[in-house]
DNA sequence: AATAGTGTTATATAATTATATAACACTATT
DNA sequence: AATAGTGTTATATAATTATATAACACTATT
């Protein structure tokens, strides 16, 4: 799902947009052949310059996730396949912790620091 | 553990930063009134320049997790306790996801989204 | 042929992030 | 009193990130 960046996390707009287009893929929720909303409509969507859209649809772009037709539009070139067990682990693992009240951040935190040390 | 800031990953060095110290905290590998490595100790474990160790340490302070003493050095203010069964959960989410030869920034990925969403 | 709807390119400006470097101020030990 | 080891402040510079704005180029429909 798209939704607006977070201009207080400190992690750049284009970045954050990058993130959640790729976690579309990932999820199946945008598919090979799809097309993207216009850039004008990203723009909204993001609550981003045109720009900002631009420089992230460009490292899209470069990493071989979409492609542009000019004139017409942004789509996505492949389908990133992810083992649904993977998917499932990590919803389960979301939901736990979610019981426990957690925040997001905090558990990424710990997520992070676990999976590089522990 | 803190280790150098990844410069390629598009997050501000600083903010990295905030975030190792944070995690260390969370934990407990830093509690109340241990003493940080100098900041110029911690220029050459992160791999920055001194002026961004102390950005990222003047965020710290203003959060109220560490103090400075002039002359002498920065010390943990306080301890951030957190339920050690979510450092459980998360510990095993983790290992299983290492079992299926994902990488941090996918598994990051989905983390993110499935919370926000799912 | 005209037009509405796409992506594309360009210029200017400001804020943020990061580096390099130097000098200063305080504390604890010698 | 001197000194080594801390944090602190300041200045300059460059790259990156983000915005605002305008004009252009291509595609598909009317």
């Amino acid at each position: 799902m798209l939704r607006k960046v977070d201009k207080h996390s400190g992690i750049p707009a284009y970045i954050q947009i990058v993130n959640m287009i790729k976690a579309e893929l990932l999820l199946g929720n945008l598919q090979k052949g799809a097309q993207l909303p216009t850039v004008r409509d990203l723009q909204n969507i993001f609550d981003v310059n045109i720009n900002t859209v631009l420089k992230a649809l460009e490292r899209l772009k470069a990493e071989g996730y979409i492609e542009a037709e000019q004139g017409v539009g942004y789509f996505i070139k492949r389908d990133v396949d992810i083992d649904q067990k993977i998917i499932e682990t990590i919803r389960e693992c979301v939901s736990k912790l979610k019981e426990d009240r957690i925040d997001l951040y905090t558990a990424m935190l710990i997520f992070e620091e676990v999976w590089k040390n522990g």
